[in-house]
This record gives structure tokens, C-alpha cells and sequence, in this order.
DNA sequence: TTTCCAGTTGCGAATACGTCGCAACTAAGT
DNA sequence: ACTTAGTTGCGACGTATTCGCAACTGGAAA
């Protein structure tokens, strides 16, 4: 789920290359990130980071995260806010991508497209915006979900994926 | 803000036509969203309904809400997070647009274009996923606040929307 | 290598936003 | 008018996140 797009250093190079303090909670916090495979909420990294120092507090997994953010480091996701309010967190990727959420069993695909990267530019000559962070998210029902809804031969229709939504698998 | 992509019926028809039970609190909460100026929130709409019945209660405000977001009859929004986690809500529009939100003025902008509905076919035929909801927003520096930026002539380049962000005009 | 201090952390309380259970109420079918 | 399933108001609750402040520490300078 992580590997098409890799960025370029680590977490951890990229910080002291920006000049930015490397305390053993930042370095434990961005390589837990990391190496994480799929997304993480604040929680989850916080308790994936408990394993290596058990002190890390909540209050600083959120500032990192914060921090993480504004360097653009990192990206924050919604998912489509399958499973409460939480944010997701992913390293950032060389190309964006689209996250795909399905409301049925709650996977998340992602999703890259030349496309997307015209759309962008697009509305970057059109409106002559200066983008510096994208985010779209999908949700609706994946092809696994699809195939197995043999009830429901009018899949074009309206009301088709509010039946049965299915607490995700994980985070 | 809103006139671009008018729908074809009131939410208040929508309701009814769809034989859900139309409460007097229903009826202004869905019109106040209806004839709203740009995006609102929770805490907004119920202080708007609020003028045309005191009695309305914050709890009624969420569970139409969710009401209205599951019958697809509304949007719901981030804005990016400009302004705190809160939600936005609009009526749903013809065709979806995406939101470009200018992290130093907090405007919103609206943007349709076929390369958009071109990239969602591309991605339900390409990903055999059947799209119920689509979120793209998009944040950075808006035309206006680009061309007041002189000191930043490398405009392209990493930080340079990160300085000076100022709180939204309004809701 | 020690010193020093601006920046960072842990802590616990506080906030923001949304949700819930339950008794009273009401839309709308008969 | 009667009836009742669905809706509402209320206040307590829950979850995610932020904050103030004293103690701590990375890393530059001596």
C-alpha cells in the first residue's frame, strides 16, 4: 500500500537537513511513520512509538505530527472518516495520490493518475492558484464488495451502498 | 459561491418526495442550508435556524444533518481544515467541484471541469470501484493573495505559502 | 568537554466537536 | 380525532486534539 511511491530521504534525513532538532521522539516518531504500512492515526503511532520509548506522551506525538505537517513531510488524510473523526497520517509520496475508502468492508485503495496531475494543473493555470497541498479522497463501494453484491443488480442506482456498512478491518 | 450548479429540486421536496417525514425543524434546517451564503457549519446552521425557531436543539442540527449527508441530498466538507475540525456543509450541486482554499486569506473557491469527471471515470473503470461520494479539496495560495505576495518572487518554491496565515473572514 | 539556553517534552487539565439514552412530543396514516 | 413510529430536547458523555507550564535536552559556542 506504500511502495509506489517512494519518496526520496528519510523522515529523519529530511528533518536535520532542514536544520530542525532531532530529539529521540522525533526519530522514533518519523521512522514508526515510516515504516508503517498503511496509515496511521494518532493513536496507533502513538502506541507503535510506546514500544520503543515508553515515555513518549500524546501531547508530543500531536506536535510532530503538527510539525511533520507544515514541512510537508507528511500528509494528512480523512479517509472519508470511516471510523470516527480521527486523521490518518502517510509520508509523503513523490506523486499525490487518490485514496479510494470503501463504506462497505473499509479498505483503502490508492490511486495515481496522470490525470489527476492535469486536473491540477489546470486549475493552477485557471485559477491562478498556487497549490501546495491536495487531497482527494474516493468513497463509495470497491470491486471486491461489488462482486460479492449479487442482490444488487442495480448497482448504478441511487441508495445501492448504504445497506451494511461494515466497521474497517483495522486501522 | 453557490449558483453555479443549482439543483433540481428544494431539499424540502427532495424530503418528501423521498417520504421522510418532513418535522418543522426539517423543513428550516433544510432551508437555511438551501438559501445559505457559502459553507456552513454545525454550530452556525443551528445559530441561523435558531432565529426562525429558539427551541431548536444542537442534537436535532447533527442528526439531520447526517440525515441529509446520507440521502446525498448535502455535501460534506473540510475546507482543508482552515479554521479548527470542524465540518461545512453545502446543498448537493449538479456537478461536483472541487474547493481551493487559500491558507493566508481563507477564501473559498469553487472549480468544476470535465477534467475532474474525466479522472472519476477513469478511476470507477480502471478500479472497478463504484463511487458514491467525492472529496477534492485543495489548499494553497489564492490569484488575489499570489499578486499581493511581491516579496515572494520564487512563488514556486517550497515555503513560501507557509508564512502569515490568517484566520478566515467568516464561517 | 563543559556550559548554556532556546526549543522540546511530559503532564494534566481544558477545549472542540460530535454522539447517546431516554422521556416527551408530533407528523401523517387511518 | 386516534394512534404510533419516528423525531425531538435535554443533559451527560465520548473522542480527538490543544494548551500552559515547569523540567529537560540537543547541539552550538566557549
Amino acid at each position: 500500500m506504500k511502495s509506489p511511491n517512494p519518496q526520496r530521504r528519510s523522515l529523519v534525513e529530511e528533518l536535520s537537513r532542514r536544520g530542525v532538532r532531532l530529539t529521540g521522539q522525533r526519530k522514533i516518531l518519523a521512522e514508526t511513520i515510516q515504516s508503517a504500512e498503511g496509515h496511521l492515526d494518532a493513536a496507533s503511532l502513538l502506541e507503535l512509538a510506546r514500544k520503543r520509548d515508553k515515555g513518549i506522551n500524546r501531547a508530543t506525538v500531536y506536535r510532530t505530527l503538527e510539525l511533520l505537517k507544515e514541512l510537508r513531510l507528511i500528509d494528512e488524510l480523512d479517509l472519508m472518516h470511516l471510523n470516527g473523526e480521527k486523521h490518518f497520517y502517510e509520508a509523503k509520496t513523490t506523486v499525490d495520490h487518490v485514496h479510494l475508502a470503501c463504506f462497505q468492508c473499509g479498505r483503502i485503495e490508492e490511486y495515481t493518475s496522470p490525470l489527476f496531475e492535469r486536473l491540477k494543473a489546470e486549475i493552477e493555470r485557471a485559477k491562478q492558484f498556487h497549490i501546495r497541498l491536495v487531497r482527494l479522497e474516493i468513497g463509495g463501494r470497491c470491486s471486491r464488495c461489488c462482486a460479492k453484491a449479487q442482490s444488487c443488480a442495480e448497482c448504478a442506482e441511487e441508495e445501492c451502498c448504504k445497506a451494511a456498512p461494515v466497521k474497517p478491518p483495522a486501522a
